[in-house]
DNA sequence: CAGTGGTCTAGACCACTTC
DNA sequence: AAGTGGTCTAGACCACTGC
């Protein structure tokens, strides 16, 4: 009963399901906002019981890769969704309830990645990226100036003109448009004086503090495809994180 | 058989019991350190099954409040052991492997909250609380100046004296001396510029940028016993986070 | 009403720790 | 060998959704 469709492999029965269906996420079989397979579907396809497939997709749940809604299935996760838009974003307002960014699109052209870029991408500093600059308005006030640099060849045919129609998160458009949905992410934060660019942008004095925000993102199979450079302007705002 | 010792609550059973195991860490009957009642034990005392007992465990395992060891027992969480050791510290060295801050304490003496301080202590702006300033140093070089604020009657006999003996963790040093154990928290961050008490701190220019995290913690309860206004110099150093 | 996920149980067996 | 948590199963029933 130990063997699978697989087997050889030694790690708990519900591991080795959840590896499956994340095979099948990974290779498209079921697409994000799609359901996936009922339960006792996917017992019977892997020769197991409900409860093991069951705790494997708790596993994926618990993760943010599926979400449970009783009576209606399980789906893949979308940032197109409600409940995971804007799931990477920990700025808050200081005062006010609700966070609104008007966003601005300043540049979209491919460029070599260079060192930095290169090392987080997992490619070569000679390769090329697209590189995308947008400032964000809070209320009118220019707050967040950010550089973004995507992998070449996922995202053929992104242009300046696509990124302004669209309307609603990046990572829905990532999605819609070149079929790539983010996973996770991690961030690097620091705090930096402005120089003379960043203080243009954002309308303030040279050598005011700002948040530097290092995100990169990543896809199935832990494949890094995004690195976003942010710097947030943080007199109204602030970074909110919640330790357990 | 869905009502329980004190029944009339209509939640899930592994929730009640949850609930009922949170009570008993809440009431100090397992200490943080200690292992609790193992899960046949438990079962038989709230009349539920293994199974049931395992997946309220389950939860508060996932929520770091007890720490399970196969073989061992589940045991209570607590900051002095390795597992939980600077928990809620994101700081990362941008290059060396490991993060070594040696900690100078300044003074702790008991002043009025004011009005920031309560709100954020649910206590009034009148009330006195602890405050205790500390600078902390990484390779020599005066990285951290912190302001803590503590709940004045959770930690009677704390002084300048007791601080500078213990070596470890405050987290470790609250939980052995005053018996409070700290289960999660949250943090707000902004970047400012050195005003000149912090610049001279830090041996750093007045204006230089330092990320500012203001840390409320909580016990038992979600009740938040310590504020914490930490200020990093993020040259050599940077806040890490995992978005999933 | 049928189908989905959510809860609960009882029992078997495995893996790790301690004596 | 005894006791702990960890896995797996099978089956019953509940709660929610949509036809």
């Amino acid at each position: 009963m130990r063997s699978l469709e697989q087997s050889a492999n030694f790690s708990p029965l519900y591991q080795q399901i959840k590896d499956l269906i994340l095979g099948s996420l990974q290779a498209g079989e079921w697409q994000p906002g799609q359901p996936i397979p009922s339960e006792m579907e996917l017992a019977e396809r892997y020769k197991v019981s409900q409860g093991t497939v069951r705790k494997a997709i708790d596993a994926l749940a618990a993760e943010n890769l599926v979400i449970r809604h009783q009576g209606k299935g399980t789906f893949v996760a979308s940032h197109r969704e409600d409940a995971f838009q804007y799931r990477f974003l920990r700025l808050v307002p200081d005062e006010s309830q609700e966070l609104i960014l008007k966003s601005h699109f300043l540049s979209c052209q491919s460029i070599k990645a260079g060192e930095h870029i290169a090392a987080l991408l997992k490619i070569k500093a000679t390769d090329s990226v697209i590189e995308i600059k947008r400032t964000q308005s809070f209320f009118g006030k220019p707050t967040v100036f950010e550089c973004i640099y995507l992998i070449t060849n996922r995202f053929q045919g992104i242009s300046l003109e696509r990124l302004n129609v669209w309307n609603g998160p990046l990572y829905g458009f990532y999605e819609s448009e070149f079929n790539t949905h983010m996973v996770w992410a991690e961030e690097r934060i620091k705090a930096i004086n402005a120089d003379e660019e960043l203080a243009s942008h954002l309308q303030l004095a040279k050598g005011s503090a700002l948040l530097s925000v290092e995100r990169r993102s990543f896809t199935y199979g832990n494949k890094p495809v995004e690195v976003r450079v942010a710097h947030y302007e943080t007199t109204q705002l602030h970074y909110f994180n919640e330790l357990s």
